[in-house]
DNA sequence: CTGTTAGCGCGTTCAC
DNA sequence: GTGAACGCGCTAACAG
């Protein structure tokens, strides 16, 4: 690795000066057609080009915004729904010219992350965000995007109504005549205090479901999963282990997979024995297409992106929550049962 | 968002020089204790911490790595397999303190991209690197670590034997008594100039393994398609247009699933009337095992993260070209033909 | 209108 | 424990 030609160089071999060269990069309409080309030639035979780092310090900028991730990466990664999120974030940064920087917990530590990103926003999903977190996020002076947030921590968001969407999945549920449920749920949060409010959401619109339908919370079986393949898989033993009930509710497709694959590997057919249903509408899987409650990674990850650039641009300080909308995907995972 | 303390601020309400500041933050013993404390307290009050921008111009670091698409990002995220050896790249970003940003194209281009980066290395996966890119990467002066690419390119880079891979495919699928075969390839690059050197690649083992039953490769429906589930599903009506053959070969399991994807609406069952056999060894898909050459994202995204850090670290050069290994999946989509 | 001089941003680090 | 130089490109103010 060689050292790289700098602006003085140029400005020396060129017989102009720093700026003049600055100008031929930026500002070409400033200096005469003939010092530019001299200049861009020189600079091209030097291989040089402003430095990225020197620039974007002079400008206050990093050219970055940043995901940050709640766990570590394989964790969060290996979630296909996030990483939707992400493709679809990365493409308004493409559109921007911005570059996404995937940020994990910098020695398990968030607030530390926060601390030294090299990033001019940032989008959280699902984080929950302590006063540790929040204390960072302020020492920072970043626009802030949150997904699946809350509205009380302050930050325009993005996400879906959770109570209306747990509400439709388990009404579906209830329709197709399943009464004897088991919820797989998601993981209560980092620092283990309590459920997500995502997951505390999605409860209050299980319980209003069930309570249309005489029942209530209490009476099913609810295990808590890591959404993941193997989160589902482990959750699905651990149901199974108690009974066999008629339809397992999950909060993410991916757990939904790895129920199914537990399932599977014991000879229970689904949807015939026991009923599957997702939550996020993820896509490309082969195999049975889940009966789910679809929400939009592309919307989400696209609103937010856009949100955060907009709050880059002009400094306004919006604090939003925009909601998106979802919708029940008849699949072919949650069988009907006979007389409904 | 208000605007932050510098290190002058603290200096200044603290008393004591921006060196022993700096000192507090980065050599704490340095300093004496009673200096660090009550430097330290009153960053916390006025809540300061050192600008990563600032710091890390001033250490010359950016504290990031790329991986740069080939592509936009909605195709190059869109494959899960690529999406698998991001996060393994993330894993040890984390373990390094570092954070890893997504690069796409700078309006189209790859060598602008290159040129603006802000990181101090790259991965690339499954890029042909022309002139103008080479140049541009010459010209940051920037360690690269190349996945699935050429010796020749001159970077140290990290895949398996695609011809013996692809000599490993061909040869199961004939093993298992297909003869009517179509190939579903990798797409041209970029540029549209030629077939990928994977491709290629691949196809010369395809080649000789069918050489040794008496087969060639011209005797075989080959048709392009872009490594994708949309991709694999046009690529299967192209190959039906024509005639149903009795297994379809693809260079990626998510082409794969595209494929299958159209079999199975047309009522085409797997693998009793069409065999389908992938390449990647994609996981958390719901349904059939794939048949298929597996490769293990995880290595090669942690194996090249490594090799990029010790480049980063060292300041060495080197320009090895690392396999992995790979072993043929035995799945349930591959049907062995009476007599075989 | 073309081009230059000089200072700036902010944390790090050498020499005292 | 401090003063001052440093990294590198940008840009306001100004001169020819």
């Amino acid at each position: 690795m060689g050292k790289r030609a700098t602006i003085q160089d140029i400005a020396q071999k060129s017989g102009y000066s720093k700026t003049a060269v600055s100008f031929a990069f930026n500002a070409p309409e400033k200096i005469s057609a003939e010092a530019r080309d001299r200049i861009l030639c020189i600079a091209r035979e030097l291989g040089y080009s402003p430095d990225p780092m020197a620039r974007n310090f002079s400008k206050g900028r990093h050219m970055a915004i940043g995901f940050l991730l709640p766990q570590n990466p394989d964790k969060a990664l290996g979630n296909p729904y996030t990483q939707a999120v992400i493709a679809a974030i990365a493409e308004v940064c493409q559109e921007n010219g911005y570059v996404l920087s995937i940020i994990p917990p910098f020695r398990s530590s968030i607030p530390e992350a926060v601390k030294n990103a090299p990033v001019d926003g940032l989008i959280t999903m699902g984080l929950y965000v302590d006063r540790n977190i929040r204390d960072a996020l302020r020492g920072r002076c970043l626009p802030v995007v949150s997904i699946d947030g809350l509205e009380e921590d302050g930050f325009p968001s993005v996400g879906i109504d959770d109570e209306a969407a747990g509400y439709l999945q388990m009404n579906k549920v209830l329709g197709h005549g399943h009464r004897d449920i088991a919820v797989v749920s998601l993981p209560k949060t980092a620092y283990g205090k309590s459920k997500s409010d995502v997951t505390r959401r999605r409860e209050a619109g299980y319980e209003r479901a069930l309570a249309e339908a005489g029942m209530s919370l209490s009476s099913i079986l609810m295990v808590e999963s890591s959404a993941s393949y193997s989160g589902g898989k482990e959750a699905a033993d651990r149901i199974l282990s108690d009974h066999k009930p008629s339809c397992i509710v999950t909060m993410a497709d991916i757990a939904a997979l790895g129920v199914i694959s537990s399932l599977s590997s014991r000879g229970i057919s689904i949807p015939e024995d026991v009923s599957v249903v997702g939550f996020d509408g993820i896509e490309h899987t082969a195999g049975p297409v889940l009966s789910t409650i679809v929400q939009s990674a592309s919307e989400k990850g696209r609103l937010s992106a856009s949100m955060l650039f907009s709050a880059i641009g002009d400094d306004s300080l919006v604090t939003e929550r925009k909601h998106i909308g979802f919708a029940f995907q008849e699949g072919a995972t949650l069988r009907r049962i006979y007389g409904y």
